[in-house]
DNA sequence: CGTTTTTGACCTGCGC
DNA sequence: GCGCAGGTCAAAAACG
């Protein structure tokens, strides 16, 4: 399955723009705060190893090996990730990111993933930026770079590493993942803030309005690791409010999750939103000039990373229809793994999944446990909430398969979000 | 104290 | 060569 993805990849030398998106996305627009959480997201995690192979290197994502992320990243039924009749996305030109989303709401069940093959002998240097590594100047030598980067050392031997970055921009590789965003509710105004998070720590680092669409472009920077070169760009598509648009760029360095002590500045947020309708604390921060309009869409809209879980937990996801999810993962995990034989969220199948593929995190062993506690519910609770809130629309929508998709998404989301649950709180 | 978010400025690539 | 657009930097502010 993600065989096939990979395989694809070294054909493709790597220089893939990879489109994949999540389904249903009008069935997910709902009001809800979406938290980033919810949104499980590529992740390099486990294999990160420098095992990566030089075919990968063009390959923002070589390392992918994560179950999850292979799920994620599986390719539609057809295994064809190319094709570009099946779902409006698949084939279509990463440049034209925003048309993927114009193009008719896939409603099969594996509808998110669509990868596009990016113009080969593009990127066979290194997707990573030069400039991007700038900062760490461990890479800078080259020396300690990344091992699993080879281009890292090469692009940071590069003088004017600047330079050479925006060289590369644009032949950069890349992975497009298009998923269903939260609804921009309220009136809210497009800020493409609600950025779903996976299992990687991300700090934004920028934000840039784009020509001609509504919604600006949020730049975020792999914080889970200082050397770190990966990246991800978050924006609404213009075209279709309801779709997140990710970009990644450049792979992790390093082994996954690590640690993200920091919650300082990243629970910041999320906490103001959460509390924001019920706490003192909320009070005070909503007094706070600190970003008002921000959290004020957040509330509704925005990634709260922990706040699902913390709010939703109490909820059983009763709303979630396990069948739905399960269909999911049949589609989607299945395809690569075993059949899910677990609860009925498919927790347990990404624990397994995971697990093992993240051999030399450096995590407690009791950190899956710790992730075991807090996945139980709260991605199924915060999908439930989703699909609470989004079932209306669905129903609105026609009740079209598509209306389903919010929970295409689970399988993923179970697994993303809960990790990346888990991983705030480790 | 460490980290994140925000935001204006800067730099570069690209098209004309 | 110029201007635009995109991508990144870095300082300030804020939070736990």
């Amino acid at each position: 399955m993600c065989d096939f993805f990979w395989q694809r990849m070294e054909n493709d030398q790597g220089d893939l723009t990879d489109i994949i998106r999540g389904g249903g996305h009008t069935a997910m627009a709902s009001s809800s705060e979406l938290s980033a959480s919810d949104w499980p997201l590529p992740t390099d995690p486990t294999t990160f190893p420098p095992s990566s192979s030089s075919d990968n290197f063009g390959n923002p994502f070589p390392n992918f090996q994560d179950p999850l992320l292979n799920d994620f990243l599986k390719l539609p039924s057809e295994g064809s990730s190319i094709h570009s009749g099946g779902n409006g996305v698949l084939g279509q030109r990463l440049s034209g990111n925003e048309q993927n989303m114009n193009s008719s709401k896939p409603c099969n069940i594996m509808p998110r993933v669509g990868l596009v093959p990016m113009p080969p002998g593009v990127i066979k240097p290194s997707p990573l930026s030069p400039r991007a590594i700038r900062p760490y100047p461990v890479m800078a030598g080259g020396t300690v770079g990344p091992p699993s980067v080879e281009g890292v050392a090469t692009m940071q031997q590069i003088s004017s590493p600047r330079a050479t970055s925006m060289k590369r921009r644009k032949n950069q590789a890349k992975k497009v993942i298009c998923i269903p965003a939260p609804a921009i509710t309220g009136g809210g105004r497009p800020t493409g803030e609600v950025v779903p998070s996976d299992l990687w720590a991300w700090r934004k680092y920028g934000q840039k309005p784009i020509k001609g669409s509504p919604y600006p472009r949020g730049y975020y920077r792999c914080s889970s690791s200082k050397g770190c070169s990966a990246r991800k760009q978050v924006e609404r598509s213009r075209t279709d409010p309801n779709m997140l648009v990710i970009t990644y760029t450049s792979e992790h360095n390093h082994p996954w999750p690590t640690q993200r002590n920091a919650l300082a500045g990243s629970t910041r947020s999320q906490l103001a939103k959460n509390n924001s309708s019920s706490s003192n604390k909320n009070l005070q921060n909503n007094q706070k000039q600190q970003r008002p309009q921000q959290q004020n869409e957040q509330n509704h809209q925005e990634t709260p990373k922990e706040e699902p879980c913390k709010e939703i937990t109490n909820n059983s996801s009763p709303n979630i229809n396990p069948s739905i999810v399960k269909e999911e993962e049949m589609s989607d995990m299945d395809k690569s793994l075993d059949p899910p034989q677990d609860d009925e969220f498919g927790h347990e199948l990404l624990m397994d999944q995971y697990k093992p593929m993240i051999p030399d995190s450096g995590q407690p062993d009791d950190f899956f446990a710790d992730l075991q506690e807090l996945e139980a519910d709260p991605m199924s609770l915060i999908f439930s909430k989703e699909y609470m809130e989004a079932k209306p629309d669905q129903e609105e929508k026609g009740g079209s398969k598509c209306s389903v998709d919010p929970f295409n998404m689970l399988d993923w989301g179970v697994g993303g979000s809960s990790y990346g649950e888990a991983k705030k709180d480790l």
